[in-house]
Parts: C-alpha cells; structure tokens; sequence
RNA sequence: GGGGCCGUAGGGUAGAUUGGUCCAUCCUUCAUGCUUGGGGUGCAUGAGACCUGAGUUCAAAUCUCAGCGGCCCCA
C-alpha cells in the first residue's frame, strides 16, 4: 500500500510536455519561475551541464576561430540598413528608448542576432585580401519579442546562449565552403551530444532574412516534433553591400566581400535533456554529465569500513579523472538511488556489506539500468569501459528511435496522415509554387531535401506531377 | 492569428456549485530529534500559501473587470 503510494515525481515522458516541463524543475536545469514571460533562469547544475556543452562547441571551433565579443545595443541608423533582414526581424525587436528621463536621439535595439552589430565592424577591419578570411565567433544572449507560446531552452525572449559565428571571405564559392566547414562542425558538435541530426537546405521562402540560402540541422523530439538544432547561411554579399564590407584584391580593384553566419542556441540542450531523457529524469552522455560517477555506501550499523572503502574508491576515480560525487547523507539508499538518477549520472557504484565481503562493488548504469559486480581493484578501468560504451549506446538508441520515425510517404494524404507520428518523406521538384501548396495542404512545413541519402529517391511532385529524384522531409515543428 | 482552461506554502492539491464554517485541507518538501538502512524507513515536534490592482458586499480564496503569468487546442 505504502509503495503503491509513491507517485513518481515526473508524468510520463509519452506526456511530453508536462513531462519536458517538470523535468527541467525536478532536474535543476531551469527555473521557470522567472516572472517574466519567456525569461528563464539556469540554475547551477543546468548551468554546469551549459558550461560543458559549450565547452564541447569552443573546442570545435577554436581550432579555426576566434571567439569574441560584440555590444549588445545596435543603433537603429545600423539595425535598419538591410532591408530582408529588417523584414525578418523589425516585428520581434526590443527598443532601448530612453537613457534615464531623457529621449534617446537614436533609439537602441536589443540584438535579435548580431548581423548589424558586427559588420560595421567589419567594414573597418577588413582593407585588403590579406585580411580575409575573418572567422570570429561570439556566445552571448540576444533578445526577440515572442509573442506565441514561448518554451523554456526551446522558444524564448531572451536566449541565453547564443553561438553565432560571422565569417568573411574574398569569394563565393570559398563562403559556400564555410557553410560546408559549418554544418559538419554541427554534426560533429550533436555526436558528441549524442544526439542525431538531418542537414537540409531550407526552402527559399524560409531562409534567413538576407541570406543566399540557409542550411539547417534538424532533430526529432520524443514528441514527434522536428526541432531546428542549428543553421548556417550563406549571405553571399547582401550584407557587404549595405555595411560596405570591401577588400582591395590583387590586382588593385575594390571588392565586396562574401560572408557567412552561422549559430546554435540553448535549444541544443533542450534535444540533450529530452532525447536522452526517460521516466525517471535526466540522462546524460558522460562528456556532458556533471557528475559522472556517484559512490553510494549502502550501510549497516557499524559501517565503518565501508564508508571507508568508499572513500577510497571515490579518491581513486577521482584520481583517474571522472567527475565523483560520494553521497554520505543520512538518507536510505533507495532514496538515493532516486535522487542521483534524477540528476542522469551515468553510472552509480555500491558498496554495502555483501560487496565489501567479495573486495567488490556494484556497478549500475544509468541508460539501461543494469547491474554489474566488479573487483574494486579493478573498478577505474572498468568504468572507463562503460564510459565509452554509454555514449555509443546513447546514440545508436536514440538514432534508431528517429529512424523508425521516418515515414516514406507518396501522397499527401499519406504525409497527413504519418506527419503526427514523426518525419514525411516525399518526392517534391523543388519549385517554391509546389512547395507552398504542399505545406498548406499538409499543414505542416517543408525542412528542405536532406544531403543525406534521405533526400534522395524516386518520385512524383504531389502538385505538379513531375518527375523527380529529390525527397523533401515534412514535419511539424517548433 | 483565432479559441478555450487555469493561478491557494518550494512542488502537487482540497475549499468555489450556494460569498460567512478558513487566523484555509491533505500529500510532499524543509528544520530538529529519535529510529531506520541492498530501490523513496517510521514517529514526534515545528516552518511555509489564497498572483497583482480595482470593483460589488456588512462580509471575497470564492462573484465582476483589468493587468501579469501559466497551460491546452485550432490555423
């Protein structure tokens, strides 16, 4: 009776939303309780779990970046310079009016990106061939008025974590290579991550206010909604034209230069925590997790010599590099159990009585929850063993559950009737006129013709009737 | 863009139909002590709440309006 009376603490993840709401609460990654609509507060433990996931994308691109800084106030004489962009973004803008009392003579606004804040910038960096490529990369928070349902990590007002790289070359096709460079840093970035991803170039009437063209990394939520986890875009030289952005060739002449933008937000943690997430709370791949190995003596009146045994042991991992974390509270273990799995360690060691007697300890996995006896002496490598494997299985887990949420679909009604349960893929020729129609049929958007074999097969536009080899996916989205 | 529902301790809730029984119920949490300890130990004591503002009324958690905030559905 008593046990049939413990509720578990979060819904069930087949409720995503509650599921997803309550767990960023009970996990510690945010507070939602921020007063203001769509402004969020990371708590330490969510933060840290940010640091590492950050840390993750600054090592990617450090390699071939640098990171800097930008204000985040762009004057309106700036912010209004490019027309598309302008159009993208005038409606989702926050205006600094007043300095004080006083009326601003030039209003300020928050940055929805930061386009307009460095390319004046870049006007006056870049004076000769010489200077380029510039690749400069900043992680800031930008502001955008939503006025719909606005989700925590998902859809905000103010994000907070925003990776935006801004690029600068002397041509076209060099920039086009960039995008390339790019995405495959995002595929790379979302393995570490554990976390599949289709690449797809979006639909012109859905590219980037002022880009030549966007591509995107999409991934699949439990929920069945696509999630756009990054993009990059080419900007050709749409924005060197209005900032003036000009380098002095070889041969003497004045050319405008080719740039690229390319970002990832917080929503890269939102696809972590629900991806890999389960009934029970977090769960982490062990590059991202805070604490990867939580040591948990499991006592009996006199315990002295276990907690001692546990000490050493958590020392020793310690000493071997994992994040440990050795739970002497006075809580029953069950209890603790709990608690730690909440948190998506990856893995939990025991020691009681039982396992002291064999000089040994029980090894249990977060991800799926199985229970090993291994030698102490033998417990660093071992954990390094599952390390490994935790994060392949992660992924192989969560790659195959997007596959078999992709549906090839050959009429509309078809893609209507699958969209609910995951990803469409039908032919489509790639005029804008079918597409819209196909999006307004489906009711549901077009994400582009993936670069992967996804994107390739057989087929007949379901507007058009022409022939085809290319298959878009369709998808709900946020 | 359109429509609906909701707001009571840190979290989840009862109280609203019919305004007064409410210095507000229960579970959880937190604090202290004892107890217990291989999947949420039990007991005792204690702490903590009616979103904001205006209105109706002798009287508002309860009715009305507005604001703020949250959730759901449709386009």
């Amino acid at each position: 009776m008593k046990i049939e009376e413990k509720k578990a603490i979060l819904p069930p993840k087949s409720n995503f939303s509650e599921w997803y709401n309550e767990l960023l609460l009970a996990g510690e990654i945010m507070d939602v309780r921020y007063p203001v609509k769509g402004l969020y507060v990371w708590f330490p433990f969510g933060f840290e779990v940010r640091k590492r996931t950050y840390a993750i994308i600054r090592e990617l691109l450090d390699k071939d970046h640098k990171e800097a800084m930008f204000p985040l106030l762009i004057p309106e004489t700036e912010f209004m310079k490019e027309a598309e962009h302008i159009k993208g973004f005038e409606n989702e803008v926050y205006w600094v009016t007043r300095g004080g009392k006083n009326e601003l003579d030039v209003k300020l606004a928050l940055r929805p990106t930061s386009e307009t804040a460095i390319y004046p910038m870049y006007k006056v960096w870049v004076r000769s061939h010489a200077d380029l490529p510039i690749k400069i990369y900043q992680i800031v928070n930008t502001f955008r008025y939503e006025t719909k349902h606005t989700r925590p990590l998902i859809r905000l007002r103010e994000i907070t974590s925003f990776k935006e790289a801004h690029t600068v070359h002397a041509t076209w096709d060099e920039a086009a290579k960039q995008v390339d460079v790019a995405v495959q840093i995002y595929i790379e970035f979302y393995k570490r991550l554990a976390i599949p991803t289709i690449v797809s170039k979006r639909p012109q009437w859905d590219k980037f206010p002022g880009a030549d063209y966007t591509m995107a990394v999409d991934t699949l939520m439990p929920d069945n909604k696509t999630l756009q986890i990054g993009t990059a875009h080419h900007l050709g030289n749409n924005f060197a034209k209005t900032f003036d952005i000009k380098y002095e060739g070889m041969n003497g002449e004045q050319e405008y230069a080719q740039q690229t933008c390319y970002g990832i937000s917080e929503r890269c943690i939102a696809a972590l925590v629900s991806i890999h997430g389960d009934d029970r709370g977090l769960v982490f791949p062990p590059e991202i997790a805070p604490v990867q190995v939580v040591v948990i003596p499991v006592l009996f009146g006199k315990s002295e010599e276990i907690i001692k045994a546990c000490r050493e042991v958590a020392e020793r991992l310690k000493d071997e590099g994992f994040r440990v974390a050795l739970d002497e509270s006075d809580e029953r273990p069950g209890a603790k159990y709990y608690k730690w799995e909440m948190k998506g360690v990856p893995l939990r060691v025991e020691i009681g009585p039982r396992d002291l007697k064999n000089n040994a300890a029980t090894v249990v996995r977060r991800d799926s929850g199985s229970k090993e006896i291994v030698p102490i002496d033998k417990l660093a490598e071992e954990i390094k063993k599952r390390v490994i494997d935790i994060h392949k299985s992660l992924l192989g887990k969560a790659r195959k559950s997007m596959e078999e949420r992709i549906f090839d679909c050959n009429t509309l009604d078809e893609v209507r009737d699958k969209i609910s349960e995951g990803i469409a893929r039908i032919p489509w020729c790639g005029e804008q006129e079918c597409g819209l129609a196909m999006e307004e049929t489906v009711g549901a958007g077009i994400l582009g013709i993936p670069e992967s074999e996804l994107g390739r097969g057989y087929g007949s536009c379901p507007i058009c009737k022409k022939e085809t080899t290319s298959i878009a996916i369709m998808s709900k989205t946020y």
